[in-house]
DNA sequence: CATGAAGTACGAAGGTCCTCGTACAAGACG
DNA sequence: CGTCTTGTACGAGGACCTTCGTACTTCATG
């Protein structure tokens, strides 16, 4: 199952779509889901890398990792080891250079999403 | 003016979600699929009313029919009866009122994705 | 009226997705 | 070593999505 991406890594290697891999309509479909949006704008409002622990979800383990896997796998976050955590970073580097305002456009609609709604 | 074209329509009604309803999920899911993102540029390209038959996909018409109304539901378009066609119409106000900068930052993605995957 | 064009409704097949439970692997620590 | 924490793998169930074919409605026009 690992087609020899293993890298130098201390404990398992990871698969990362490259740049030029990401597509947008994986990257919508995995921003499509709100479960995996919170976590984007939990990822986003620290600007740091999180384990998998320190989100409070209303799933379970499995299917937190589950919605880990599909946003890696869509190249929205990064993901690596560190012991027996596992550390998740947004790639807004690789989205923003790819997708200018796209990743920006979505967090703000989803962090201030009331303003043109009503007036709470 | 056109006749008609404001209150009760001449032929059968159509339901639109209202702009409050309409929810970023759904618009994400509606524009994660490619034949909806390719019908999303088109009438963000003309910027004007088009039927269904002016767009050439690789679908059938029913399928284009379900497509067309993922993209009503969602509150993407806005689509409305003229004789026996139904023209369609990008509901950018509302979609730009509720997140700002999306739209553009989808369609920017969708129509020059290669600038930043040279070298792939 | 008859014909044709544009689009819909309905149902079906095949695939994908989300969620979960359970069993398991890797590392930290006493 | 034994145990705990963190996360994975695997499979299953149920829901949803995409696509299509066929029959149907609605309207324009000769």
């Amino acid at each position: 199952m690992t087609p020899g991406a293993s890298t130098a890594l201390p404990g398992r290697a990871l698969d990362h779509p490259d740049r030029a891999d990401i597509r947008l309509p994986q990257v919508l479909h995995a921003l499509a889901d709100p479960v995996r949006l919170s976590l984007v704008s939990a990822l986003a409002a620290t600007a740091a890398e999180l384990p998998c622990s320190a989100f409070e979800l209303p799933v379970t383990k499995s299917t937190c990792t589950h919605h880990f896997r599909v946003l890696r796998e869509a190249g929205v976050i990064r993901q690596a080891y560190r012991g027996t955590a596992k550390l998740n970073a947004l790639r807004r580097a690789d989205l923003e250079a790819l997708f200018p305002g796209l990743l920006d456009a979505i967090l703000t609609a989803y962090t201030a999403p009331a303003q043109a709604r009503r007036g709470a």
